[in-house]
DNA sequence: TCAGACTCAGGGAACGTTCCCTGACCCTCC
DNA sequence: GGAGGGTCAGGGAACGTTCCCTGAGTCTGA
C-alpha cells in the first residue's frame, strides 16, 4: 500500500528513485545484513526459514545488490573489456569480422556470466583512456582484438598486470597469450591449389602489412611460388572491398597476363571480382581467385568465392576462453587453429 | 628507487599488486585527501602550488581513481548499455548491421566520454540477467537495438526507471523514445521505382513480422501496389540472406512471370540475386531487384543492387545522442530519418 | 551433567572514493 | 585595531556491499 506523499518504488517520474539496499531488505526481514548477505550470495550456512524470510523480502522489495558497491569491496568487476582497434572513420565499419568476433566472444562470457565492455580504441588520446580504464580496474581481464603490429596499446597494457590475450597473434611476441588460425599453412593451401589449376601467373592482394595475419599471408605465398621458380606479383590492400578492388586494377595494369590472384581476405576477393568483372575478365576461366577467411558473403558472390575458411567464431570463443583460464589460473597456453580450403567456383 | 625486498609497483608477478590509493598520493603528497581528489577532479578551489606537489605525487605512483568506489559514492557509473536483441546461434552473425550500429554507437559514446557495456539479450535467462544488471546499477542508461516486437523486454526495462531509448521503433509505443528511418517512405519509393520502370508483377521478400521495421515495408509495399490494382505477392524472410534466397526460390514457384522483387533488406536481396542466378533469370532484364539499407556489400553484386539508402550510421550515432539528452535533460523526442533511393544496375 | 564441538546469526570494520562542514588564515575596510 | 568576509585545506561521514570475528545456542559423548 502506498500512504500518500509515498512514491511506488516502481515508477520514476523524473525524480530518480533510490533502489532498496541490504540494509532495507534486512529490516524487512527482520534479520541482520549478514544474514541477507549470504543468502543473496547462496551461501549454505543459513537456516532454512531465515532464507524464505529473506527471499520474501527481496522480491516484495525488488532488490538487486548494487554492482558498484559489491565490486569495491571483493575487488572483482565480473567484466571483461573487449578492445577492438578502431579504424579510421568510416574504413570498414561494415566488417563482418567485427560482427562475428564481438558476437562469439560475448556469447562465451554471457555463458560465463560475465559481462561485456566494449572499447573502440581509436585516436591516440582514446589509447590513453583505454590504459586508464583498465588501470581504473574496472574489468578483471582484457582482450585485444586485430591490433596492428605498430600499436603500442599491447606492450602498455601488458604492464598493468592485469590478465590480458589476444585475439590473433601480435608482433610483439611474449606480451600475452593469444589464439591464431594458421595463417601460413592456410596461404599455402590456397596458392598451392591455383598452382594445381595449372594457372601460371599468380598474383596476390595483400593486406595491411603491419598486422601478422596480412605478413603471414604474403609470406606463404611468396614462399609456396618461389619454389616453382614463379615471380611473385603483389598489390597492397588494407582487408576492405575498395582496396581490394583498386588493387585488383593495378595488377591488372601490372600484369594484363595474370590468370590467377590470392587475396588476402574475402573482402577484398569480392573487390578484386568486381574490378574483373568491369574488365571483362572471366572468373575462374580468365582468371582464378581465391580468398582467405570464408565469411558468408563468400557463397553469394557470382561467381562464388573459393577461398580458405579460418574459423573466426571458434577463434573468437577459444580466445575468450582462454582469458578465462588466464584469469582463472594464472596462466595459459597460445593457440593455433587449422585452416582448410572450400573450393567453390571462383578457382 | 627500488629497495631490496619491494616490488615495482609496475611489475606483477602472479601476486597482484594493490594499486596506490587516493589516500597513498595525499600521505606522498603531504596534503590531505580531500585536496588530492580536488586536483584528481579539476575543482578550481585548490592553491597552484599544492596541485603541482600533488600531481607530481600522482604520476610518480602512477595513480588512477578506482572506478567501483567512485561509482558507489556518485551513484553515477559513465557508462551506457548498448543492448543488442542476439539472434538463435548462427543466424545472421555476420549481420553488417551490428557491426555498424555497434560500432557508431561506440564512438558516440566515448566522445562524450561513456563507456559502452555490451549485452546481448539471447535466451530467456539472459533477459531476466539483463534486467538486474540494469537494477544492480551497473549503468546510467540504455540503448536498445533491433528488438522484436514480441520481445517483452523493452517494456520490463522501461520500468527500471532508467533512461532508456531504442534503435528503431518499437512496436508498442510510448515506451521510449527512438529513432528510426522513414521505413514507409523509402519502401513507397522502391516500390514505386519498380512501377515506373514498367514493371507488372511485382512481388517482394518481407522480413521478420515482428519487427516494425519489416513491417513498415511491407505495408508500403501493399499500400502502393494497391493503388495499382496490382496484387502482392509476398513471401517470407528474416533478413538473412540465406532466407532471401530461399523466399526467392518461393516467390518463382509461386508466380513464374515475376519481373519484379522488392526485398525488404538488402541482404535478402542478395540471396535473391543468387537463386535468380541459379534459376537463369537475368537481373534486370528478366527480374528487377531491390533491396533495402544500401550497405557496403550493395555495391559489389553482380549486378549492383539497387537500394534505398537508410543511413544506419547516423541512426546510430542519432541513437546516441538522443539517450544522452535523455540523461542530461530527463526528455527527449523521438525522430524519423530520411531515406532516398540510390539506383544502380539491378533495378 | 557438563565440557567441548559445532551451527549459524549479528556486529562492525573494511573497500576507496566524494562532498559537506568546520575552521585556520589572510585581507579589506571601517 | 578589530570585525567581517573570503579563500582554501583538512576531518570525517557517507555510499552499499563483503567477510571476519564473536558469541549464543544446540548437540554430542564421556
Amino acid at each position: 500500500m502506498l500512504v500518500a506523499g509515498e512514491r511506488s518504488p516502481d515508477v520514476a517520474e523524473g525524480v530518480p528513485v533510490r533502489r532498496p539496499t541490504l540494509h532495507a531488505v534486512a529490516a524487512r526481514a527482520g534479520v541482520s545484513k549478514s544474514s541477507v548477505s549470504r543468502v543473496i550470495n547462496g551461501e549454505p550456512t543459513v537456516a532454512p526459514e531465515i532464507r524464505q524470510i529473506v527471499m520474501a523480502a527481496v522480491t516484495e522489495l525488488g532488490y538487486v545488490p548494487n554492482g558498484a558497491a559489491r565490486n569495491l569491496v571483493t575487488q572483482k568487476t565480473n567484466t571483461i573489456a573487449i578492445i577492438v582497434s578502431d579504424p579510421p572513420e568510416g574504413l570498414a565499419s561494415d566488417d563482418p569480422m567485427f560482427a562475428m568476433v564481438v558476437r562469439a566472444a560475448s556469447r562465451e562470457l554471457e555463458a560465463a556470466g560475465k559481462q561485456v565492455s566494449l572499447v573502440l580504441a581509436g585516436s591516440d588520446e582514446s589509447r590513453k583512456r583505454v590504459e586508464q580504464y583498465l588501470a581504473a580496474g574496472h574489468v578483471d581481464g582484457a582482450m585485444l582484438v586485430s591490433m596492428d603490429g605498430a600499436d603500442p596499446l599491447p606492450a602498455v597494457l601488458a604492464r598493468t598486470g592485469l590478465p590480458i590475450v589476444s585475439h590473433g597473434r601480435l608482433a610483439t611476441p611474449g606480451l600475452m597469450p593469444w589464439v591464431d588460425n594458421d595463417n601460413l599453412g592456410g596461404a599455402t593451401k590456397a596458392v598451392q591449389h591455383l598452382l594445381d589449376q595449372g594457372r601460371q601467373r599468380i598474383a596476390t592482394i595483400s593486406g595491411p602489412l603491419d598486422m601478422t595475419a596480412a605478413q603471414d599471408r604474403l609470406t606463404a605465398y611468396r614462399e609456396t611460388l618461389k619454389d616453382t621458380g614463379r615471380r611473385s606479383i603483389v598489390a597492397l590492400g588494407d582487408f576492405t572491398r575498395i582496396s581490394g578492388a583498386e588493387a585488383m586494377r593495378q595488377l591488372l595494369a601490372d600484369d594484363p597476363q595474370l590468370d590467377a590472384v590470392f587475396a588476402a581476405n574475402d573482402l577484398m576477393a569480392i573487390g578484386a571480382l568486381r574490378t574483373l568483372r568491369e574488365a571483362g575478365r572471366r572468373v575462374p576461366d580468365d582468371v582464378a581467385v581465391i580468398g582467405f577467411d570464408d565469411i558468408e558473403a563468400a557463397l553469394y558472390t557470382a561467381p562464388a568465392l573459393t577461398t580458405v575458411r579460418s574459423p573466426m567464431g571458434e577463434q573468437a570463443a577459444r580466445t575468450t576462453r582462454l582469458l578465462l583460464d588466464l584469469i582463472a589460473h594464472g596462466t595459459a597456453d597460445s593457440v593455433t587453429l587449422p585452416t582448410e580450403i572450400v573450393v567453390r567456383e571462383s578457382a
